[in-house]
DNA sequence: GTCTATAGACTGATAGAC
DNA sequence: GTCTATCAGTCTATAGAC
């Protein structure tokens, strides 16, 4: 329990080295980012940052920890809430997820290539553990609408790669879609805020398709 | 127009090289691959990749030009083929693209991960400037049935990241889907069978959606 | 805490023997 | 064509001055 000035935390140097970090290793990824890019985008020397944080392995540990903590933030509120219906709690999702992604278009791309690089770091860099879906509310409130629907069940993994893939592609596609169309930032970002209702609504049509 | 020995290129030391090149290079990225690595993997020596391709970057090139041809391939001849439905051509792409993505599930996250570090390369490297879709058949098609339909037209793009989005986006999470769910490689590829038939009726309840 | 200078290891590329 | 040996440059990390 030291005594810390939180005051001044974001103004730090530890913590400005930390934000170029995040920007330069989001950008370029671990392998392509060189601690030098990393001591000039923070406007500091490159020893500072092994005197602040040892190895540019940690660093990136750090930063990825803080990024994955960002991405499940606040996830199982939402999705455990007995409150809510199964349509409410994808809505929310969906537009908790935009409004993210919008502010952090390249985390997507960024986490899902590191982990596949080295997919054992979600257990031992990261203890991602708990989110062990045993009985969260919304699988129950899942359970309970495919036994209403006469329908076959498909595999409950189908709908989660849909809902997440319509969601979050679109930023992984980014740049060669903005490419391809000639679309600015801003336009991609209108056509991403129309699919927080759209989104839903077509989830909603491919419960029900066929 | 020299005179080649087809019959055992695939067995030549330039081709053995270029394989090599392509397994790492696909599987790291330019950044984390190591000339060594590709060396190492081709059972031959460093020196032999300047030998026969001059550089990293060369050899690299070669390999991207080569997987986006793959990805591209025969592409114009579904979307502009005039005897086929909408449906139709949708069914055959979503089938054709799972096919080549069971064989190759690498080939979406490094693609894009390079484009994103230099979407310039789509021009440079390569002359992706035909598949401007001015007068394919299958626009036509898209445009007489919005015209049919009464309810108000969303941007095509939307459409596009769809299709694409439903088809792709597993491939590039299933490091993580896989982690998490603890699939098998066989496992994972019964649900991409199973997409095959299932993204077509999902795009059909999309497009009839409320 | 912050800097310069440099050590020590690694990388892409090449020279030269065979 | 294929190899070993090595160069020149760059990288991460550290020593040491201030």
């Amino acid at each position: 329990m030291k005594e810390i000035t939180q005051i001044e935390k974001n103004d730090s140097t530890e913590e400005k080295i930390k934000q170029a970090a995040r920007e330069v290793f989001t950008q370029k990824g671990y392998a392509a980012t060189r601690t030098r890019d990393i001591a000039e985008a923070s406007g500091y020397n490159l020893a500072l940052i092994n005197y602040y944080f040892r190895s540019k392995e940690k660093l990136f540990d750090i930063v990825m920890l803080e990024h994955l903590q960002t991405f499940v933030h606040s996830i199982l509120g939402i999705v455990d809430d007995p409150a809510t219906t199964l349509q409410t709690k994808i809505k929310i999702l969906v537009t908790h997820y935009i409004d993210m992604l919008i502010k952090n278009p390249d985390l997507p791309l960024f986490i899902l290539s590191e982990i596949k690089q080295d997919p054992s770091m979600l257990i031992s860099k990261v203890g991602v553990g708990k989110m062990q879906h045993k009985e969260l509310y919304i699988v129950k409130q899942w359970n309970e609408m495919v036994a209403i629907t006469k329908k076959p069940s498909i595999n409950p993994a189908h709908m989660i790669m849909n809902v997440v893939g319509l969601t979050i592609f679109p930023f992984i596609g980014s740049p060669l879609i903005r490419n391809r169309t000639g679309m600015s930032v801003a336009q991609f970002n209108v056509l991403m805020e129309e699919r927080k209702t759209l989104i839903p609504i077509w989830i909603n049509a491919i419960i029900n398709a066929e």
